[in-house]
This record gives C-alpha cells, sequence and structure tokens, in this order.
DNA sequence: CGACAGCTTATTGTATACAAATACCATTCG
DNA sequence: CGAATGGTATTTGTATACAATAAGCTGTCG
C-alpha cells in the first residue's frame, strides 16, 4: 500500500502490541501523526483499518480507544479463531498442493528445531507457527475467512499468548502440527478439522493458566 | 457518525446494491465524490469501509472495483454464514432475556401476517426477518461474531435471495424460527444451533435453484 | 510488424487549513 | 451545595491543493 498510510498502520499497530500505548487508552489523531512522522490523513486511514481488526474501538463521538478485551471476550475469540481454523482445515484438506504441504513440512521442522535446541528458540517457533497456519489458510482459499481469522488471530493479548508456552505445550503444538500433515496426507477434511480445532483450544487453556491470575476485567465503554 | 461519510457510505452502498454500479466495474472517487455531493475525503472513508464489508475489492494499484462475486464463492459465504449463526444461536440459547423473545415472537408474527396474506408482502417478510436474525445476534452478545457476519450476511447477491423466495421456501422459514423458538425458551444451545443450520443452507438451496441458469462465473482480479 | 521508451493523462495519496462537533471547566442560579 | 448553562479548548470531520504513482498512448527503433 501507500507509504505514509503504512508507516503509520504499522507504527500504531506495534505502539498497541508492545503496550506502549495501554487498553483503554484514549488515542488523539494529532498526536499519533507527530509520532508516526505523517499528517493527520494517513492516520486516520491507519486508525480506520486498526478498528476494522478490532485493535482500537470509537465511542458514540468518534473518540478512538485502545481495544481492552476481558478474559471472556478472550475466550470467545479462540472460540471463534477454533470454529474458523477448523473450517479453513477441512478446506485445505481437500485443496492443498504438494508444494504447500511440502512447504508445511519445512516449517513444522523448523518448529522441531526451535523447541529441542538446547534453549528453546521462541521467537523461532513463533515465526514458523504463524506461517504454518498462514499456509493452512492460504490452501483453504477464501478471502473471505482470511479476512475473519485476521480479526481474531492478531488480537494483542492473542499474540502474547505463545510466549507463555511452556515446554510441555510447544511439544503439543508440533506434534499436532504433525497430525494435521497426516491428515492432509490422507485429504481428510473431517480429521484436519478435528485436530485443529483441538490445536487452537489446547491453545487457548495454555493460555488461561498462564494468565488466571491477571485482573483484566475492565472495559474502556460500553456498546449496545 | 459523521454526515457526509455516511451519505457517502450509504449512497454508494445503494448504488452497488441497485445494480447502478456493475460487479467488475471500476471506481473512481472524484466521480464518487460528485454523485455524493461531497468530498473526495469522505468518499475515501466510505471506500475503506464498503472494502471492509468486501463490497469493494482493490487490485494491487489501490484502484478501486465492484466486488464480484462467483457462484462459488456464494457458496462458501452462505457455508461460512451457516456455521456462525449457528454459533451464535447456540450462544443466545443460554442468554437471551424475556425481552428478547418477546420481540423474536413479533417478528414472526409478523413474517407469518406479511406471508399468509392474499398476496405476500415480501418487503415486510424481508424487514421483519432481518430484525429476527438481528435480535438473535444481538442476544449472542459478540461483537466479534457480529462484524463478522456483516461481512458475510449483506453481500449483494445474497441480499438479492429472499426475493427469489417461492411460497414454500416463505412458509419453511417461518416454520424455522418457530422452532428456533422452541429451542430457546428450553435453553437448549445445540437445538437452536442445528436449526439455524439447517435455516441457512435451505436459503442457500432456495438461492441456488433460483439462480442455476445464472453466468456469473467471471472475476475481475486475482488475488495471490 | 512488434516491442519498448518516454511522455502525457488519469487516479490515488498526502498535507494543510478550516468547519463542525464534543468535552471540559467555570460560573451562576435554584 | 448541586445542577444546569454557557463559553472555551480540544478533537474530529471535510474540503482543497498539490505530490506521487500508475496507466495509456505514441512514436521510434530493432
Amino acid at each position: 500500500m501507500s507509504r505514509a498510510s503504512d508507516r503509520a498502520y504499522d507504527h500504531i499497530r506495534n505502539l498497541i502490541l508492545s503496550g506502549e500505548l495501554s487498553p483503554g487508552e484514549q488515542i488523539r489523531e494529532e498526536a499519533l501523526a507527530e509520532l508516526c512522522g505523517v499528517s493527520r490523513t494517513p492516520v486516520r486511514d491507519a486508525l480506520r483499518r486498526l478498528e476494522a481488526e478490532l485493535f482500537i474501538r470509537r465511542n458514540e463521538s468518534q473518540r478512538s480507544f485502545v481495544a481492552d478485551w476481558s478474559l471472556d471476550d478472550l475466550e470467545e475469540a479462540f472460540q471463534l479463531r477454533a470454529m474458523l481454523e477448523a473450517y479453513g482445515a477441512r478446506r485445505a484438506a481437500k485443496r492443498i498442493s504438494w508444494d504447500q504441504l511440502a512447504r508445511l513440512r519445512s516449517h513444522n521442522d523448523a518448529i522441531r528445531q526451535a523447541i529441542t535446541a538446547s534453549t528453546p528458540d521462541i521467537p523461532k517457533f513463533l515465526d514458523h507457527n504463524r506461517q504454518f497456519h498462514a499456509i493452512v489458510l492460504e490452501a483453504a482459499g477464501s478471502e473471505r475467512l482470511s479476512g475473519m481469522l485476521a480479526q481474531v488471530i492478531e488480537q494483542p493479548v492473542v499474540l502474547r499468548t505463545a510466549r507463555q508456552y511452556d515446554m510441555e505445550n510447544l511439544k503439543r503444538s508440533h506434534h499436532e502440527h504433525d497430525e494435521l500433515l497426516i491428515a492432509f496426507d490422507n485429504r481428510d477434511g473431517e480429521w484436519a478439522a478435528a485436530v485443529m480445532t483441538g490445536h487452537i483450544r489446547r491453545a487457548f487453556h495454555a493460555y488461561a493458566a498462564a494468565h488466571s491470575g491477571d485482573t483484566e476485567i475492565h472495559r474502556t465503554d460500553e456498546a449496545a
């Protein structure tokens, strides 16, 4: 896309993900414009996109705030994600190409290397994990589905999830990917969907366990 | 929302739904600005929203086109819609209030009246049908879900679906709503989800039957 | 005859100035 | 003392001018 608008988008998104903008905090277009070194026009553009992706909320009088999700909201996001990714896996099983299968295998190999190293390489795990899921989605071949999953996968709190993985969960994740590959090999959509459902739900419970002490049950504004 | 930006949104949306802008047609911001009687700024805003709702597509060099969906795309939209509305019904069964139940009943009564009149009142049916589904969604209490369904329900071609209903389908639709109400009365989420799944899938087949002769299997541009 | 380079035109992206709307605060009146 | 009202400041919305980019065309060269 356009340069300034994209820079603003990335910049603001990073500010949110890094926590420099805290959940519930109000956002002013001009302040962001200065931070990003662009005018308000591309900032407004970026805010619209981030709003569509639920990173940002707007109250009734158009003021913007960093979205702030409760644990309940988050569990629901995981449920939707499980449902949508399972659907994607079902479609992918019927459509995936040899090339895509090979790429999946390669990423899952990289994941294995990342977690069997003397000190687990979490960033590497996260990167290949992300690409693995992206390829499944690509094989599913549905733009609509891709758009919907974007709304549900990349939420700030969700993104932090994998960093909470303990060794046990990292290994399970790898093995679930393996099982998904076998389901794909057999073009068994139902199997693939079932594996994917479990995969995402396990990730949720890993998150919930890691965050059981958190007190993030407050929201900024209400919706009808 | 803002006045000019909203007017532009409604205006352009209507142009698409009415067919004055045909699927695949290129859209120029300035032309639309003149049509809407506003400047390009709010038009761009509206285009962004319509793009998020998949009414509009953009090619790699940022030119906008009216979205043009194949029958396959459409069936997939129906599948996603069935899945998401079933999920919504499952949630709604656990959360729906007496007031919401009463409103559902009232709308389904209006639907019965609309289709049992000497000449069926299709616009009335469509209006109350839309509100019925909106209340179920409201009872489900998930903004994320609402946003996703908006992407899938209001597609141009989908919107035209109900107009294709024959008398048989109109009656079935009414009875399915009735069954959904009983499932809600019993707080039976699984039943509600099952009824909703069938409800949407029947709607798809009604559409497919009515459009079996159409030759709309062409797309404007490709995506990766 | 085909293709490619360079120019021209069309279209979108960005900045800025100004208008409109909203929130915030102080003051006054009950 | 509290609530309502008014004015001021802050923030967002819109228009417009200009910059950047991409498309289309034409003329030339292989």
